[in-house]
DNA sequence: CGCACACTGTGTGCGCCGTACACAGACCAT
DNA sequence: ATGGTCTGTGTACGGCGCACACAGTGTGCG
C-alpha cells in the first residue's frame, strides 16, 4: 500500500505532501474550499452548494476547484470532514453509558449546526482524519466493557445510525422554527383527515394522544434521549448477558 | 379540512376522483409513471430517473408528466408508494418481537429489492396509502404490550430508523456483488494503512479481528439480526420496566 | 545559470437537468 | 351547439457537473 494510491483529496486531508514539484504554487487549500462550501450550505442548504458558487465565494473560477477535488462527491467528503471537526474528549470518569451519550449528543449537535449533512448522499464509509477520530472515540467509549471489537463496532454504528435517523425525522431541521411548526401542523391535520380510526387505529391513537406532540419529536432533548435510552438499554442487555 | 386542499399527487394516490370535468381524458395514471420510474431506477439507479427518461419510457413528452406530478419530489413520493406495496400481514400468534421482526425484515427486503430508495432525499413524513399502512402495521406489532401510543410510535420509528441505517451501511448495496467485494477490500486496505494502531487502537483492533468481516456487515442475515436484536432488547427493557 | 517540463488557474463549450409558459386540440356541462 | 376547461406538446431558459485545450509559472536538473 502506497500513499500515492490514495485519492487526491485524502492525501490533502491527511497532510501527505508530495515532494516539492515544479509549477506554480497552489493558490489555496482544500480547507478553504471546505470553508466556503460550508458557509454556503449553512445559509442556503445543500442545494446552494455548487461548483461555481463555491468557486465564486473563493474568488476563483469554477474549474479551478477540479485541481483540488476530483468530483462533486469529493467536495462533500471535504465538507463533512471540516464540519464535524475533532470529536469530543470523553470523561474517563464516566461509565460507558455516559461516554457514548456524550458522544451521541456531540454528534447530534454537529448535525444541528449543519443540517445539510443529512442531505448529503451517502456513498462510502469515511476515511478522513476527523471522521476516523470520531469512529475511534465512539469505540473507545466501550473500553472496559466485555464487548469484543466487532461488537463494539456494531454498538457504535447502532448509536451512529440512531442519531442520524432521529435527526432525519425532525423534518430536515429547517432553520426557521415557525416554518417547522407550520409544516408539522399541516402534516398532522392531513394525517388526521387521511388516517381514519377504522382503517388506521394505531395511527389514530397516536394522533389523539398529546395535544401537539404528534409525529415529529422535538429532537431537542426529550424525544432524542428517550430513543437513545432505548438503544443503550439494548446494548446494556448484551453486556450483562455477556458477564454472568 | 377539505380533500381539495390535498396536493394533487395525494388525491390521485388515495383514489379521490374529482367530479367529472370537461377536457380530454388523461392518457395514463400516476401509477404508470411510478412503474416506469421504478423500472428505470431498478436498472440504472436513482440517477437514471429523470423527467425526460420517465416520459420517454411511457412514450410521452417530458412536460406531460407535470399534469400528474407537481415537481420531481412528487415523483419520488409516488415511486416510494409503489415500490413498497402493501405491508406484510403479521402472524397474530407471534408475540410482539416476532411481529416487529417480520415487519423489519419485510422492510429490509423492500430496500434490497429497490436500493435506490436509500438515495431518495428525505423531505417530509409520508401520507400515501401504503406508507401509512406500513406505519399502521408497525404500530400494530405492539398491540398487547403496555406501551402507550406515543411509545409505540417511538419504538416503531426506532426499528424503522435501524433498518434504514443498517441498509445504508452496505455500501449502497450495489447490484454487482463482485464490485461490493472489491470496494470493501479496497476500503479495508486503505483503512489499515491510515488507521494506525498507535493513534486509532480501537479501529485497528476491529480490523485485525476477523479475516474479512470488517466494517460493512453482510446485511443479509448475520449483522442485520444482530443489531435488530439489540434494538429489540432495548424496547423489551422498556416494556418489562413498565410491567413490574 | 538556464532550460525543459510538470503543474497552475482560465476560458470555452457540451450535454443534461428541472420546469415555466404559450399553444392547439379534446371533451363535458350547459 | 358551444364555451370553457382540461389535455398533451413544443419551445426555451437558467443552472448544473465536468471534459478539454491553453497560457503562464516556478522548480529540479543539466
Amino acid at each position: 500500500m502506497d500513499e500515492s494510491e490514495l485519492p487526491r483529496v485524502l492525501q490533502q486531508m491527511w497532510g501527505i505532501e508530495g515532494r516539492s514539484r515544479p509549477g506554480p504554487k497552489p493558490a489555496f487549500h482544500i480547507s478553504d474550499i471546505a470553508r466556503a462550501a460550508i458557509k454556503l450550505a449553512d445559509t442556503g442548504g445543500l442545494p446552494a452548494v455548487s461548483m461555481s458558487k463555491v468557486a465564486a465565494e473563493l474568488g476563483f473560477t469554477t474549474m479551478s476547484l477540479y485541481r483540488y477535488v476530483d468530483a462533486k462527491d469529493d467536495l462533500y467528503v471535504v465538507m463533512l470532514e471540516h464540519a464535524f471537526g475533532v470529536p469530543p474528549t470523553l470523561d474517563p470518569a464516566d461509565d460507558w453509558r455516559g461516554k457514548i451519550t456524550a458522544w451521541a449528543e456531540a454528534f447530534r449537535d454537529g448535525l444541528r449546526r449543519h443540517p445539510w449533512i443529512l442531505q448529503i448522499p451517502v456513498q462510502e464509509p469515511p476515511l478522513s482524519p476527523n471522521q476516523l477520530a470520531w469512529m475511534e472515540a465512539g469505540l473507545a467509549a466501550f473500553d472496559g466493557t466485555p464487548l469484543t471489537p466487532g461488537e463494539r463496532l456494531s454498538a457504535m454504528l447502532l448509536v451512529n445510525i440512531y442519531v442520524r435517523g432521529a435527526a432525519q425525522l425532525s423534518v430536515n431541521m429547517l432553520t426557521d422554527p415557525a416554518a417547522v411548526r407550520a409544516a408539522d401542523q399541516l402534516y398532522t391535520e392531513r394525517l388526521k383527515y387521511l388516517a381514519t380510526a377504522d382503517r388506521f387505529p394505531g395511527i389514530a391513537a397516536t394522533l389523539q394522544q398529546p395535544p401537539d406532540e404528534g409525529y415529529a419529536g422535538d429532537f431537542d432533548t426529550g424525544e432524542f434521549t428517550f430513543g437513545l435510552t432505548t438503544v443503550l438499554d439494548g446494548i446494556e442487555a448484551r453486556i450483562t448477558r455477556q458477564t454472568p
